[in-house]
Parts: C-alpha cells; structure tokens; sequence
DNA sequence: TGAAAATACTACCTACCGGTCGTTATTATG
DNA sequence: CATAATAACGACCGGTAGGTAGTATTTTCA
C-alpha cells in the first residue's frame, strides 16, 4: 500500500493549482491521493516542503527531451514556449504564478522554491535565446515572453477563454522568428 | 467611533491584495480597521460580499477623471496604461489577480464579482480603443494589453523587480502610436 | 430631546487548520 | 526468517477560521 512520493507531489500540485497555497489543505491532499492526514507527515516534514518538489516536476517536465542544437535555437524555442503555453491553458491556471502570489514571508523555503523555479524557467529559455542574442539580451527576452505567457492565464482562469493565450504565443514566436532575421 | 465603509474596503483590499481570498481573515481585517470581527458583520454579510466593493473602488480609482476625448485617445489610452502599470508596480501584486486565482465556485458572488470587474477593465480600454480601430479588434487590443500587464506582476512578485512591467508597458504605447499612423 | 436605527462589543459556536503522539502494519535487507 | 526501517493509522493538540447571539453604545433625525 506504498504511496510514491510522484502521487503525492502530482496531487499537491493539483491542489496548489486550483486553490493555492493558503487554500490548499493537507486534509484535502490526503483524501486525493488515499492516504490520511498523518500518513503525509512520514513523506514531507510540513506543507511548505511539498512547494519545492511541485515546481521541480514542473520544471523538469518543462525542458524534458529538449537537445540544445545551436542550429535549430529557434526550433527550440518556439518547442518550449509552445509546451508552457500548452501547460497553463490545459489548466487552466499556472501552479508557480499561484504559488508566486500565494507563498508568504513566513513560508521562506516555499518563497525561494518559488524564486528559483522562475529564475530557472527564464534561464531555461535564456540559454536558447543566447545563440542569437547577447546574454544580457536573453535573459531580458526571456523575461518578457514568459511574463507574457503568464499573463494569458488570467484570461483562462476568469473567462475559460485560450485566445489571449494563443495570440501571445504567435506573437512571441514571430518575435523570435524576426531576431533570426535581424540579429 | 463610526468607521466608514471606505476605510474597510481599503484595508480588505490591502489584505486581499497581499494574503489573496484563502488567507485573508476577518479578523485580521478588523484589526486593521480598529474594530473586532463582530463588528465588521454589521457592515458587510460576509467575507465574500467584501470583493464586489473592492473591485469597484480599484476600477473607479483606474478611470476617474478621464475625458473620452475623440480627438486624444491615445493620449488616454496611455494615461489608463500608465496607470494600471503604476498601480501594480507600486503594490507589487494585483488584487484582482490574486483573487481571480484565488476566489472558488464555493463563493459565487465574488466570482462574478471578479469577472466583471476584469470585464470592465477590458471594456473601458477597448472603447478609447474604438476611436482607431472596430469594435472587435478594439477588445482584442484591450484584453492583450490587459493581460500583458498583469503578468509583468509576476516579477514584481517574486524579483521585486518594475523592469518587466515599464518594458510591456513602453511596448503597449509603442503598438498604440503604431495604430495611429497605420489604422 | 427622545426614540429608532446603526454601530460596536463580549462571548461563543462549529468546523477545520497544520502538526504530533503512540502504535500498528508493511516492506526491505542481512 | 528475523529484524530494522519505513509507512500507515486513529486520536488528539492548540490555534484560528467564518459566522452568530445578545447586549450596550452611539448616531441620526423627526
């Protein structure tokens, strides 16, 4: 009767997403993944523990099976835009922006996973757009087209409506497209 | 004694734009106000009735003393843009945001609440966008700045850092003015 | 000024929160 | 197969959540 630690780090996430972390309860996160209350405790030491594995899956899943081929940068990258965009309409909502608003001061390991996460998600996208564009220049690109992308969620969450999500998207991607261009 | 109803959904709106619907008490509310829990029920039914009112201060405060002047719509659209940005910026994080992500279908009255006022936020962009452009496109304009903004929040959140919000912010302008000479 | 209405208070309710206790059942390893 | 470690359990802790009852105080207005 051995829960995984991936059942239970799915669910959190699930329930991070839908009612972040002051509404989700470990109570709740029990009853999702069968198990009871105390059960959790003997896999994570407290609630703020279950944020760090939840973003790190994220994470993960994000940049899974992408080879860095300085000859297809642009491939690469319209890949993982395409694979974020994909992620937060299909759920409507984003688990780190939920987090990102939801984690307080007095959850400080859950408030660094939640900065890491995102410095990480823009690195990632930053060292794809480093073959085009100076460093500096990535970083900043990277900032803005997953901001972008973050923003488009709200239009899925209040109005069910990916459209917002679709045209950020294409946008980004011709942006992308016009740096191939004009360096 | 009396407390006015101002200072009470100012201070709810302070505590839901910092703590988001799930971790904002009543209690903590009525001490902000200098009141006890109890008290605060004479004023408003419910944790829930206090979002409409917070909402519809936030959007009164983002349209007041705006002219609808044909001749200077880009002038006022880029007053309203600049307004909103400084409004997230210099609060970090975005009420309506955060309870948009926030607020369940177990509080239906926020939920509606919410979705109209980002309805209205979208609306009163899109008509100083109808001087320019139809109907149609105007709301698609409108609800692209709209989230653009909103997810320049996320930097603001996590990096405390404006740099993002001031880029999509001089990008909407730039797009705007764009729209002037182009229609 | 006097009474009705609005506001505030103390005290309390039930439900649930994150987390711990001591104990039992399961699993892995020698 | 024994044993140690891991995982699961029921019961419980103090604290706090949203909300209410009953009462006292203040404000409003005829």
């Amino acid at each position: 009767m051995k829960t995984t630690l991936d059942q239970i780090v799915v669910e959190a996430r699930e329930l991070f997403r839908e009612r972040g972390y002051a509404g989700a309860s470990m109570q709740d996160l029990a009853e999702r993944v069968g198990l009871k209350k105390a059960s959790l405790y003997t896999r994570f030491p407290s609630k703020e523990a279950l944020v760090e594995p939840v973003l790190a899956l994220t994470l993960e899943e994000t940049f899974a099976d992408l080879d860095d081929d300085a000859n297809d940068w642009l491939g690469s990258y319209e890949a993982v835009l395409k694979r974020i965009a994909a992620a937060l309409t299909d759920r409507a909502r984003c688990v780190g922006l939920h987090l990102a608003y939801g984690v307080q001061a007095d959850a400080p390991d859950a408030l660094s996973a939640v900065r890491k996460y995102f410095a990480a998600l823009r690195d990632g996208l930053a060292a794809i757009l480093k073959h085009p564009l100076s460093t500096k220049r990535a970083t900043t690109v990277a900032t803005d087209a997953l901001v972008r992308l973050e923003g488009a969620t709200l239009w899925t969450v209040i109005a069910n409506d990916p459209q917002p999500m679709q045209r950020a998207l294409k946008a980004l991607i011709a942006e992308a497209r016009a740096l191939n261009a004009s360096p």
